[in-house]
DNA sequence: CGCCTGGTTAAGACTGTGTAAACAGCCGCC
DNA sequence: GGCGGCTGTTTACACAGTCTTAACCAGGCG
C-alpha cells in the first residue's frame, strides 16, 4: 500500500505527453518510469514490476503489441490521444483483447480516477470476509465456521445451513415449511420432525443453556426465529 | 467458473431497461438479478452475493445510495442512461467515490466488454507472490518445489496445483467442482472421486499424520480447506 | 383433563469420505 | 520397438459421521 510500491510504467514515444503525465501522476503519489517502446517496456516488466501500465495506443498498433505479451497480473490502461479520431469499434477491440480500459478523453482527472479505481479493485481480495453476525454468534461463510462470543464450534452440514438461514434473515420468524424448502430445497416432501431434530442439536451447541434457547427461539405454532435484541 | 457463480445483481426501477440488459448478459452466459430499489439489493447481496453490481444511477441518486453500503469486494458499475446528460464532474463524483465505473454510452457490446474487463481483473490472482507460505508449508512457484518445516517434498504435477489452489486463498473452503475448474480446467466431467485420491497422496506426503491432517482438512458436504491459524 | 405442538432420545439407514489396489497412459530408456 | 517406472484415473470396499425415523415425554391451551 506504501506510495513506494505504487510505481506506474508509462509507455509512450510522445515526449510531451509522457512529460505532462508523469508529472501530474507524480503530484498524486505515483511514482513513474517512462519508456518508448514495447519492447523496452518488455524488459522494465522484468526488472521491477509496476502495478499498473498506462500504453499509448499509436505506439501499441505501431508496433503490434498484443496483450498476453504482458503480465496478466498487472492491469493495463490504453491511452488514445484525445485529439485523434477514436472509434468505438478499435476501442472495443483493445478492450475484449485483454486491456482494462481504453482511455480518450482529455480530463486528467479522469484518467487519474480510473487508475485509484483500478487499483483499489486490484488491491481489494486481500480483506473479503464474508461474515454473519448477530448477537454473540459470527459465521464466516468462507471458511465455513461458526463462533459464539469467540469460541469455535463444529457444526454438521445441516445445522449450518439452517443457521445461515436464520442469520440471513435475523429476529425474523422462519415457519417449519420455509426452513425446509430453504434447506432442504423446494417440493422436498419430508417428515416435518426432522427439522425439529437438527435444531435440537444446533442449540445443543450453540446455547449456553439448550433448555433456555436465546439465539434460536421457538414461535408457537409458526416457527423459529434467530432473537435478535 | 460455473455460470452458477456469475451472477450479476441488476438495480433499476426501469423496468424496459432491466428487461433488454438481463436478456443480453443472459445471452452471453451470466445470471442476473433484478431488483428496483437499493434496499432490497442490499438484503439480496447477503442473500446471494452477485460478483458484480449493475447500478441505475438514477436510483442511486434518488435514494442517496452511498458507496460504503454496498460491499467493498464487489466491483459496481453505475449506469446514467445515455439520453440524459452525463456531466463530466458528476461521473467523476462516483468514480471517486469508489464506484468502479460510470458507464454512459448506449453501446450495450461495450458494456459487455467492460464487464468482462472488470470480472477478470477481479478474478485475477493479484500478481501472487513467487513464494507462498502458510503455518509451515511454503511453496515456491518459481522453482516448483515444496517445502514442510523446511524439509523438501516431491509432490506430483496435480498435487502441487492442488495445494497451489489451496495456498492462494489459505483458511476458504474449496469446494468438490471449484478445486476440480480450477485444477483440470472448465467444464470438465471427470469422475469427482479423482479428487479425493489425490487429496489423500497429498496428505501422505505434507502431513505429519496423514490420519489427522492438519494442513488440508476436510469439510463435510462441501470440499476441503487450507488450515489458517 | 385430553389434545396438540414441540422437545428429547436412541436406533437404523444412508451418504460422504478414506484407503487400497488395479488399470491406463505417458515418457524416457535400454 | 519393447520395457519399466511414474502419474493419473477408476473401482471397490470399509468406516465414520450424519440424517431420518419413530417412539416417548413435557407442557401449554382449550
Amino acid at each position: 500500500m506504501s506510495d513506494m510500491e505504487k510505481m506506474l510504467l508509462l509507455v509512450s514515444a510522445d515526449h510531451t505527453a509522457t512529460g505532462l503525465l508523469g508529472k501530474l501522476l507524480e503530484m498524486n503519489g505515483y511514482r513513474t518510469c517512462v519508456v518508448t517502446t514495447v519492447a523496452s517496456a518488455l524488459s522494465e516488466i522484468r526488472a521491477r514490476p509496476p502495478v499498473l501500465i498506462l500504453l499509448d495506443r499509436q505506439l501499441l498498433v505501431k508496433e503490434g503489441g498484443r496483450r498476453d505479451q504482458f503480465p496478466a497480473a498487472i492491469p493495463i490502461i490504453v491511452l488514445q490521444p484525445f485529439d485523434k479520431s477514436c472509434g468505438q469499434d478499435e476501442c472495443l477491440t483493445e478492450l475484449e483483447a485483454g486491456f482494462d480500459l481504453v482511455f480518450c478523453s482529455p480530463h486528467s482527472r479522469e484518467l487519474l480516477a480510473h487508475i485509484r479505481a483500478i487499483l483499489r479493485r486490484q488491491q481489494m481480495p486481500a480483506a473479503a470476509p464474508s461474515v454473519l453476525r448477530a448477537q454473540g454468534l459470527a459465521m464466516d461463510t468462507a471458511r465455513h465456521e461458526v463462533t459464539v462470543g469467540g469460541t469455535l464450534v463444529e457444526l454438521t452440514p445441516k445445522e449450518f445451513r439452517i443457521l445461515h438461514q436464520f442469520l440471513l434473515s435475523p429476529g425474523v420468524v422462519l415457519s417449519r415449511q420455509e426452513l425446509l424448502n430453504r434447506v432442504w430445497g423446494e417440493d422436498y416432501a419430508l417428515e416435518e420432525h426432522a427439522l425439529d431434530v437438527h435444531i435440537h442439536s444446533l442449540r445443543q451447541k450453540i446455547e449456553a443453556d439448550p433448555s433456555k434457547p436465546r439465539f434460536v427461539v421457538t414461535i408457537r405454532g409458526i416457527g423459529y426465529k434467530l432473537q435478535a435484541s
